[in-house]
DNA sequence: TTGATAGGCAAGTCATTGCTTGCCTATCGT
DNA sequence: ACGATAGGCAAGCAATGACTTGCCTATCAA
């Protein structure tokens, strides 16, 4: 739903995690924790990082994949489009000049 | 601030508020309430609109004019547009093909 | 000037949410 | 098999946020 997507952006760690997803697809939720203490000196256990990405994972943002002990974590973008547009009017300011 | 963006969005009701004014721009206050109550039954005070008002407005999200006992409210997209792109890719779904 | 209309300010309530702590399961390497 | 690594579940806490209630200011019409 668009409700939940607004939801998960919501927070600023979420956004970061989004971030960092953007900048390396595929990431284990150790690997985001590392990055999010070192990166942005963000000190957050490991379970607020899971919490998170479940959020992002339930509002459709990420998407995961399970391979043995390892759950990577991938960016979709899917959501995020078509959600834009809602308040952009037709004779609005130009998107795309 | 973007930071002040996602969360003014974060909210159902600021997003029906914005939904309105996307179809008639430069409503005042007792215009949205009464439009919130009979077009989505929402049975809210005053006040919650107007604080849901002044979350947006400081957000950027809508621009106000005064005149006279009138405080006209009108929308802003351009705050949108800047924070929309931030997770698109260069190299991910095409967004104007 | 008086009453009615449009809006603002501030304190208080109640639910949500972000985060922690503690413990448990599953997979891999040796 | 055993320890180490990767992750999950659930209760509890503290802070934020949405909404209400009550009162106050300002503008306009009569």
């Amino acid at each position: 739903m668009a409700e939940d997507v607004f939801k998960a952006l919501a927070d600023p760690t979420r956004r970061r995690i989004l971030d960092e997803l953007v900048e390396r697809d595929g990431q284990t939720l150790f690997e985001i924790c590392a990055r999010l203490v070192t990166k942005h000196g963000l000190g957050l256990s490991r379970q607020a990082i899971s919490q998170h990405l479940a959020v992002l994972e339930s509002a459709g943002l990420v998407v995961t994949r399970r391979q043995g002990r390892y759950k990577f974590h991938d960016l979709n973008t899917e959501p995020l489009e078509r959600v834009m547009t809602r308040w952009l009017r037709p004779d609005g300011p130009e998107s795309t000049p």
